[in-house]
DNA sequence: AATAATATTGTTACAATATAACATAACTCT
DNA sequence: AGAGTTATGTTATATTGTAACAATATTATT
C-alpha cells in the first residue's frame, strides 16, 4: 500500500471507529498502520519488532491486544493458514472474505464472493449446521507471478 | 469412531498405503489410530501424549513426522483454524475436503462439495489466480447441538 | 551375502505463536 | 471527586512446530 492509501486507509478506519464509538488509540492505529503498510500478511512478531521501533516496551500481549480489537472492528484479517494478518479491503461490517494467498510472492487478494459464500451456506444448510464463521483460503500463484517469473 | 469402523478404516489404510508402496510403519498406524478413534480434531501435543502411553520415548518429531506422511497420503486433515487433525473420511488421492467444526460439541463433518470447489475454482480463475490447495471450514453449531442443547 | 543408498527413527535443543494473571493507568459517567 | 469500566504494562508461561545430527532399519545393487 502507497503512503496516500494508507493515510485514507487509516483515516477510513478512523471515522470508522467514531462512528461505532470505539477506541482506536493510538496504539491500535499504529498496529493497523504497521499492517496496511507492509500490504501482506505479517506475523505477530513481526509486528511488535517494527512496534517496538516506536515504543520499546511493547510486548506480545501489546499486540494480540490491538489484534483482537482490529479483528473485530473487521479491520484487520488473521490468516489461519499462515498464522498472519492481513489489512482488510472493505471493512463494513460482518465479513470475512475471501483469500487467495500467493505462495510465491507472498501477496495476498481478498475477495468477496458471492458464489462462494452462497455455496457454502447451502452446503451448511444441507448438513443442518448454522454456520457462523467461514474460512476461505485458496493457496496458489497469482496472475502477476505467473507472468513475471516465467 | 467404534472399534469396528475403526479397524475397517486402518484396514483400508493398510492397504492403500500397500497399494502405493509407502510403508505405513508401526509408527505412523499408532498415530493414525489415535487419530481416527478420538473421531473428533485432536492436537499434535495429544497425540504425542496417547502415543506415549505406548512408547515411552515418542518426542514432537515423532508425532509429526507421522502426521506429515499421513497428510501426504490424504489419511489426514490439518484443519487451520484449530491447529489439530482429523483422520479423513474419504482417503482418495487429491482432494482436501470442507469441514463443518461444531463449536459447541467440537465436532467435525467432512464434505466434499462440487459446488464449493466449482466456485472456488471460478473465483481464483476469474482473478488469473492458480489454485493449488484450498482451505474451506466452516465454524458453527452442528444439528445435533441445535436439537440437544436447547 | 556384502555393500551402498535411501528412508525412517531417536534425541536434544530451540523457534514461533499465543495466552494467563495481575498490577497500573486512563477514560467515562454520574 | 469518586466509582466503574476500559485499556495498557509487565512478567511469566503455555502451545505448536522445526532444525540438526546421530543411529537404525529397509531396500536396491553388486
Amino acid at each position: 500500500m502507497n503512503s496516500k492509501k494508507l493515510a485514507e486507509f487509516l483515516e477510513y478506519a478512523a471515522s470508522l471507529c467514531e462512528t461505532r464509538e470505539v477506541r482506536l488509540t493510538p496504539q491500535r492505529l499504529e498496529v493497523l498502520s504497521i499492517i496496511a503498510a507492509s500490504g501482506k500478511p505479517v506475523g505477530a512478531y513481526e509486528i511488535l519488532q517494527k512496534l517496538q521501533q516506536e515504543r520499546p516496551n511493547a510486548a506480545p500481549p501489546t499486540v494480540y491486544r490491538a489484534l483482537d480489537f482490529l479483528q473485530e472492528q473487521g479491520l484487520v484479517h488473521r490468516l489461519a493458514s499462515l498464522q498472519a494478518y492481513l489489512a482488510c479491503n472493505h471493512p463494513h461490517d460482518e465479513h470475512q472474505g475471501q483469500f487467495l494467498i500467493c505462495s510465491d510472492c507472498g501477496r495476498v487478494r481478498e475477495m468477496e464472493d458471492g458464489a462462494i459464500h452462497t455455496s457454502l451456506c447451502k452446503a451448511a444448510d444441507k448438513a443442518g449446521f448454522d454456520m457462523d464463521d467461514e474460512i476461505v483460503e485458496i493457496l496458489g500463484r497469482c496472475g502477476e507471478c505467473k507472468r513475471v517469473r516465467s
